[in-house]
This record gives C-alpha cells, sequence and structure tokens, in this order.
DNA sequence: GGATTAACTGGGCAATGTGTTCAGTGGTAC
DNA sequence: GTACCACTGAACACATTGCCCAGTTAATCC
C-alpha cells in the first residue's frame, strides 16, 4: 500500500509516457526488467494503479460544457436518485457528500443551453428536492495525480 | 470532432481492456489493423483520447478521504490562489465556477484529522476569503465517460 | 460520365517487445 | 546460520509493432 521511490518512478514515467514498455521502463531506471514488471503487477494488485483507460477529453467529444449539481434528497430516496442518475451520459461522476447538499454531480452539456436540458433530466425526478448548479469556467489545475504520488514516495523515503 | 460509431467501439474496448494491442482490437472489431491504427492516430490528434496514463487511486496510495472545497476569492487574488493551489500535493484538481463560491477544489487527505492540516494549508493564503468544505462520503457513480461515448456515437450515426 | 480523393483492405517485412523461466546474489528477519 | 525475499542478467519462443505497398470501394467534384 505505501509505495517507495522506485514505484514513484514508474508511475512518473507512465504518466509521462504512457506508451512505453516494461523493457524500456527498465532501461532508463537502470533496473533489470522483471523488477519493473513484478512492481507494476504489485501496483495493479494492490489497487495502487486501477487501469490504463484511455483519458477521453469531453469537451473533444462535443461537450464543452461542465457543471456541478448540488442536489438534495428526499430522505430514503438516495437509492432510487443514484440508478436514475447512472442512466443520465452526460452524468460524468456522482458523490455523496456531507453539507448542505446531499449529491454533488459532475456534468457535461454541449452548450449552456443544452445544459438546460440535461439539468432537466437530472433533476427530473421525483426524489429530488432542490438543485443548484455551479458552471465550470476555467481548470486552473486539471485532474492530476503525480504531486501526490511523489509525496507519497517522499513519505515513505522518510521513515 | 464528432465521433463515429467504430471510433466509439475502438474507445470502449481499450476502456476495457487498456493493455489490448492494435492487432487484437482490429480482430475484435472485424476491420483491418491498418484501419484501427488510423482511427487512434486521429483520435489522439483529434484531442479526444488525451492519453493512457495510469489512473491511480488516491485510497490506495494512503489517501482514502476525498472532499471538496468552496473558496471565495478576495478581487483580484485568482492568479495567486492558483498558484498557491498548484503547490499542494493534495489538491488534485481546481475549477472556477459561476455561483456562490469562486472556486471548486478537489482535495484528498489521509484522514479525517489529516484533512484539517490539508485545509488549513489550502485557506492560509491571503487571498482566500472564505471556504467551506463537503466531506465525500461514497462515491456511486466513479468518475466515467463511456456512456457519453457510446451516446455520442449514437448522434453521430443518427444525422 | 469520368476523374480525383480519401478510407479501408490484406499482405509482407524486419525489428522489437512480451511472457516466461532460470540460476545466482545480496540483504534481512528470526 | 538458515530461510526468505527482492533483484539481476540471461535465455527462449512467440506475438506485436511500425512501416510499406497495391488494390478496392465510395463519395465528391468537374
Amino acid at each position: 500500500m505505501a509505495i517507495d521511490h522506485l514505484d514513484g518512478r514508474i508511475i512518473v514515467l507512465l504518466a509521462e509516457e504512457p506508451r512505453i514498455g516494461v523493457l524500456e521502463m527498465s532501461r532508463r531506471l537502470g533496473v533489470a526488467r522483471g523488477t519493473v514488471q513484478a512492481r507494476l503487477d504489485r501496483l495493479q494488485s494492490n489497487g495502487v494503479i486501477r487501469g490504463f483507460g484511455p483519458q477521453v477529453d469531453p469537451a473533444a467529444l462535443g461537450y464543452p460544457v461542465t457543471a456541478f449539481a448540488t442536489l438534495q434528497i428526499r430522505q430514503g430516496q438516495g437509492p432510487d436518485v443514484r440508478a436514475h442518475l447512472a442512466t443520465v451520459p452526460e452524468v460524468l461522476e456522482l458523490l455523496t457528500t456531507t453539507g448542505t447538499g446531499d449529491m454533488l454531480c459532475r456534468l457535461v452539456a454541449r452548450s449552456n443551453a443544452d445544459l438546460q436540458r440535461v439539468i432537466d433530466r437530472v433533476v427530473g425526478f421525483d426524489g429530488i428536492v432542490r438543485a443548484s448548479t455551479a458552471i465550470v469556467m476555467e481548470n486552473p489545475v486539471p485532474l492530476r495525480i503525480i504531486p501526490l504520488v511523489e509525496q507519497a514516495a517522499r513519505d515513505r523515503e522518510e521513515t
């Protein structure tokens, strides 16, 4: 579960050049191929690396508008609402949270006008009491993990 | 920019079995290898597929707590705040939004107690007026893109 | 109609990487 | 000191890649 410096370097390398092979990695890292292979297997079975799925850009697919909707759910309707939202393709992510809202929902749409359609579809469901939406304007820090990986590797080394 | 059915199937295949090769894909899809290769190249230079970086699970790295912080920024301090937050490894994502808050910030921490440290570090910066935090409890719909890809491919076909 | 362009097919080639196995080595825990 | 574990370096058959080509199909333009 804790990763060491070599694990960290493997992950960083993979993030920078995803199409790199195990052999090339071993050359860059100065270790034997079997070592890299074993580390990779371990990282994957650990669940640290979940996979290598393609990172698709919704904007390039024709969905340049992103928004977050905070939903308040009627008592006991949680499961139904989740099932409902899971059927909406424009719902990219759904989280339950503490605080004022009960759920936080990441949406995309083809345009600001289209966002209305998406929101209508999202909230057009009985268990949802109230929804408030915030449109994303900029994304100064796109979803990232490398700094955290480096931090985790550093923590491990300093032990 | 618009993707057709074959593009969609390629992306779905890649998402399901990321380690699959071009040759195996061409077999599964019943098309020539060169076709798959050309489509993949196009999808990548289009920006539809951004890359194949490893998907790292923060929880498995020792950061099982996720939270969203809504930040209010002092006028004109936006750029400084962004630069500040970019230096915090536990900040996985930062977005500027419309609505009550000015920024939305995705955080992780080693524990609920550790979250306090992270938040202190995040808001311990002059340009931030107010912060409110919501801790994520469950993640009923983890970040996904496949349904949207299928929708986009369907839209294209129906033209 | 005829020509042009773009996309796909199916094939072949050398080069490279993969999965796997093995024996040997060093460090560490008990 | 023994047992265990991770790493090394090497080997092997095999599959895949990157690249090239000629021929087909389909759509578009003149």
